[in-house]
Formats: structure tokens, sequence, C-alpha cells
DNA sequence: AAAGAATGATGACAAAAGTCTACAATTTAA
DNA sequence: TTAAATTGTAGACTTTTGTCATCATTCTTT
């Protein structure tokens, strides 16, 4: 599992890091079934998550408690409640796995040492902040730009595999969609 | 103008930056009417502003060419194309003045050297990068899980001063909400 | 293999949001 | 300072999206 990390690290700075495997000893394997809460609203975010494989789901409660999904990651890419996991401050998101999954997690200290041990790791949360940044630029435009419909057509065009992947009812979350009309929607395709 | 740009570095990273002259000497001045194009999308965007005073508006086109507003920027803030300025790539955002602004304007080159000449301003740039990101995630979850009228309270509660500052027809676009539905449920509070 | 739970589709209806028009009020630019 | 343009509000109406109940289907778990 270790070696999928080692991987997207070597991809994103090239072969001759000296302390890989220093980095590398810092994270904790973590295998998980499906529906596993790895955070809760409120406590604080304690860990990165990268996912070698499997999916995470973000996401939030509105006041009917229904489960407002913020994001949906898969393997290859790192997940976590940024602000709490800085701040040491509740977070105010849930985490949980939406399949069975394969994670590396580091926590606060792990996190830190490597941050100042290999300066070489600072480029790479700085590649996985641009991503997230993004990311969440592109998701924001469809939401203040697109109708329901558009979004799903866009989800279709730009994330196919999440589609096919997933359940319904968690893509409508995701799309801010009740499930009942993203349905409907798309039988209209 | 740049002593506004130089309190906002000093108060992230202390007084005691030797090249702190040397990164500001790299910065171009510039002052705006309102409603200047600043980006238009499919331009590579050249700058990153630092906006001493005034409010830029971050938009997206949607089929009928109706403007989308994914973000509001007022002083003491940073305002880019994050995406087009680091890649060079055309970018998909356009970019304007909606008050008269005093800017202070970037360029790569300018960036980059100062990015590795003084290597502290790496970490304004990560503060920015997550800045950046955690309100994205707010403005997310604001779409996933609230109505259009519970944004408009979202809004009221955690940026009171856009509200009061800008036009109805920005603020709604901001919210992703018709400007007709924006004025009714206004009046319903 | 069977019971129970979750999922996905559908119809009927309700509520929310969008469109269009008109008009007064305000702001902008000549 | 005025003419022109923009903005904000309102009513009537349409479309989109949400809700609820039902049912067949598929997963899960025992």
């Amino acid at each position: 599992m270790i070696e999928i990390l080692r991987q997207h690290i070597v991809t994103r700075l090239g072969k001759n890091i000296d302390q890989i495997d220093l980095v590398l000893s810092k994270f904790k394997p973590i295998e998980t079934k499906r529906n596993e809460q790895l955070l809760s609203q409120g406590e604080v975010c304690k860990h990165v998550y990268f996912i070698a494989k499997g999916c995470l789901q973000v996401y939030v409660y509105d006041q009917d408690m229904n489960e407002n999904t913020r994001d949906l990651i898969i393997e290859d890419n790192w997940c976590t409640e940024l602000m709490s996991f800085g701040s040491g401050q509740p977070a105010s998101e849930n985490i949980r796995t939406v399949e069975p999954s394969q994670l590396l997690a580091i926590d606060r200290k792990g996190f830190q040492e490597m941050m100042e041990t290999v300066p070489q790791f600072d480029k790479v949360y700085k590649q996985i902040l641009e991503a997230s940044y993004a990311n969440s630029v592109y998701r924001i435009n469809t939401f203040v730009a697109l109708s329901a419909l558009d979004r799903i057509k866009w989800l279709m065009q730009n994330r196919p595999t999440l589609m096919t992947r997933l359940s319904s009812k968690l893509i409508a979350s995701y799309l801010g969609i009740n499930k009942d009309v993203f349905s409907r929607l798309k039988a209209q395709l």
C-alpha cells in the first residue's frame, strides 16, 4: 500500500528524494470497510489521509439533518478537513468511507516534522492545496452558473468515473440536487 | 499604497524581513475606475493583484451570457486566476473592478523571483492559498446545503459588509440567485 | 437462501426559483 | 445639469426543483 504513496510522491518530486523512506515511515496504513466514520463534526481532525484505494465522502448536515456532500475523493488523492487539521479547532465537516478503502494516515506531529525535515515535501503540500483549490473553483462555478441538469452533464463530462462508480444518492447529494429529481433528470438525457 | 501591502506582509511574517523592500519593489501600483476589465477568459492571466483599496469581481459566463460571480474580493486581499497564472494556459474566468480601486500587481517573473529569493514569501503564498481554499469550502457547503433564502442569511451573518457595500445585482449573482428572486427574498426577512 | 435494508424509478402534488414586463428611483456619464 | 443608463421592486405567470408515497429491484447480512 505504501508503494502507491511512494509512487505518488515520486511522480511529483522526482526519484532522488533523500529521505523519502523517512517520510513514508510517518504514515500509518489503515484498512476500512465501507461506511466507516473517519471524522465527525465537532471533533478535531487529527489526520491527513492519502487514499491508496477506495473513496471518501466529505459532508455536512443541514437543518433537517440531510447529508450534503462537499466532496467525493478517490484513490491517489488526499483528504482531510484542512481548517481543523491546521488550527486544532473542531471540524465543521464529516468524513467517511463510501467504499472499502486503503488509507495512509499521518497525524499533525508527523506532518509538521515532515514539513520541517523534508523541505521538498512542502512543495507537495502546495501542489495538493493548489489542486484542491482549483477543484473548488470549478465546483463553485458549476453552482453559480449551471442548472441541475447542466451540473449533471458537467459531471458526466468532467468526472465520468464518479457517475458510474458511486450511488445515485451520493452523486445527487454531491451535485446539490434532490435524489428524486436527479433520477428524473438522468432519464431525460 | 505600497505601505498597505507592507503592513499586510508584516502582520503575517513579522517585522524583520530582510528583503521586504526588494519584494515590494516588484509590485506595480495601478489606479482603476470602476468596471475596468483586468482579465477576460481566453487570455492568459499575467498578474496577481493585491487589493489595497476597492473590490474585484471574478465571474464566468453561462450559455445565455449571463455573468455569474465566483468571487467578490475586497481590500487587503489577493486576487488572480490561479490556474491560468500558474500554468500559462488561457483563463476560464473574467476579472473586473466593481469599484474604483487601488491595486498592486506582480507578474509571473516577479512572482517567481520573489518565491526563490525570499523563501519566507513562500509562506505568505501558502497562507493565501489556504485562506482562499477555506473560503471556497464554506462557499461550496452553502450551495450543497442551503436554500436561496438561507444563503442570503448566511451572507448577512458571515460577510455583512458585502451585503451593504455592493449592488443587489452583484450579490444575487454571487449567491447564485436570480436578481428578481433575490429582491423578493430580501423583502421577506 | 432468505429477511431486511437500501436503492432507484415514477406519479401526483407543493414549493421554490426563474422569466418577463412595467415602472419608479437612483446612478452615471456627457 | 440633464439625458441616458442602470438598478431595485412588484405582479403575473412558467419552469424547475423538492416532497411524499409507492413499488420493484438490488445489496447486505445473517
